[in-house]
DNA sequence: TCAAAACAGTGTTATTAAACACAAATTTAC
DNA sequence: GTAAATTTGTGTTTAATAACACTGTTTTGA
């Protein structure tokens, strides 16, 4: 048995979903081009308008990509736990980045330039059914924000946001405390409402016993509850 | 020559940008397995909730994609002029649709099953790489919508409306009447607001000479000054 | 370690846009 | 051809949320 490069162990165990469709003359490729870059908290992985040039791959850590506004208001698209994929999209239509991605924590990600991960697609079908699959519950996913942020209150917006967080993240071993730390700002951000009124929301559900909030601690008890003000408030 | 069947014929004229990706096999697949289908006036070609079974081809007419959300509200997501492709994305995600499809006005369809188009994707590495283009500009356009939608005031939202009728449908010989005649209510589920307000905010476009209104006849006569209003209005 | 910056929290006011209530005009269906 | 239904238009009220202003607290970085 051949001894396996630090990148290919990487590579065939966290990015195993793509990793498996791929012969092993296409793995070569893969492993000859792909790179390693760790990024401090907040720093910036790419910013909108930039050419898009790398697939990203969050190895360990989180992301956020989000999109500014008008004035200084800027919206949280999406949120990247390890192993997901992003950065691709904006190569793929031949645009400028449309969005920013920013590491949430101190994070570790791959990165593949897109050349390679065209010319791969352009090899292997079932590379490109993952993009397709993956390009289609994102847009599935934007579609039905857009009916949330437009549509639900403030209550509702925020409550969704706490249920995202818990599907995304997950909760600590007690079951109840979010994975994620996040700024009042950017839970704000994520739903659609300012800095004030997401501190105040948190307040009213601290109040009506459905979360527990200690400074950016926050800890989920009564979930059912959050899920019917997402749904009706 | 062979004679070529009606089927071909439109596939192969209307549908060119799909149709030359195929080899003369895959070409015979389509044509066995392509139908036609008119729809009438506001009839609802699929909706939400359902099982996506057919790649749509509008050929001929005018068709919106939209999605219902909290209580009557209805959020116009896209619009479809010939020669588009719609309806593959849920398919594509594994999932029922989240929206539904209807025509503005009498059109005429292509219908294509999945099944079909999923196997020829797997053969042909062009058509999966027309997917890919596709499903990613609509990701980019449904995440500027999420900002355009939620932070821009009633003005910016509407101005946006008017300038996307303007590039999608375009306009009459005069070079200023829209193509596409909408009720008030459409023009509001397209850009977030209530039909009152969708008609007040015509009446004061109107009123700044920006547009003339007759009945669903809209003429832009102040094209720049709209562009101005959706930057910063 | 200490000053500056960033973040969290709260009260008050202003603004936006929805909700509601009708009347008039137009379209649709029998 | 006409009654019913839908669409358009307008005035008024109400609710939601942003904007602003300021204090206290925590974090950061030299």
């Amino acid at each position: 048995m051949i001894k396996k490069s630090t990148f290919e162990q990487i590579i065939s165990q966290d990015m195993a979903e793509m990793w498996n469709t791929l012969t092993p003359d296409q793995k070569r490729i893969v492993t000859k081009n792909f790179t390693i870059q760790n990024f401090k908290k907040n720093q910036i992985i790419y910013a909108e308008k930039e050419a898009p040039e790398m697939l990203w791959c969050l190895l360990k850590g989180k992301v956020k990509m989000y999109k500014s506004g008008i004035g200084d208001r800027v919206q949280i698209l999406r949120l990247y736990r390890p192993v997901q994929y992003f950065g691709y999209r904006a190569y793929f239509a031949g645009e400028p980045y449309v969005s920013s991605a920013a590491a949430f924590e101190p994070s570790t990600l791959g990165m593949l330039p897109m050349e390679v991960v065209d010319s791969l697609i352009r090899q292997n079908n079932d590379l490109a059914m993952f993009f397709i699959h993956e390009l289609s519950r994102n847009l599935g996913g934007s579609d039905t924000k857009i009916v949330n942020l437009t549509q639900k209150h403030i209550r509702g917006r925020l409550a969704d946001a706490l249920l995202l967080l818990i599907e995304n993240y997950g909760l600590e071993d007690d079951d109840s405390t979010l994975k994620i730390y996040m700024s009042r700002e950017d839970l704000a951000n994520l739903s659609n409402m300012t800095t004030s009124n997401a501190i105040r929301t948190l307040t009213a559900f601290t109040n009506e016993k459905l979360i527990i909030v200690d400074g950016r601690k926050i800890k989920i008890i009564n979930e059912p509850q959050l899920r019917k003000i997402s749904k009706f408030g």
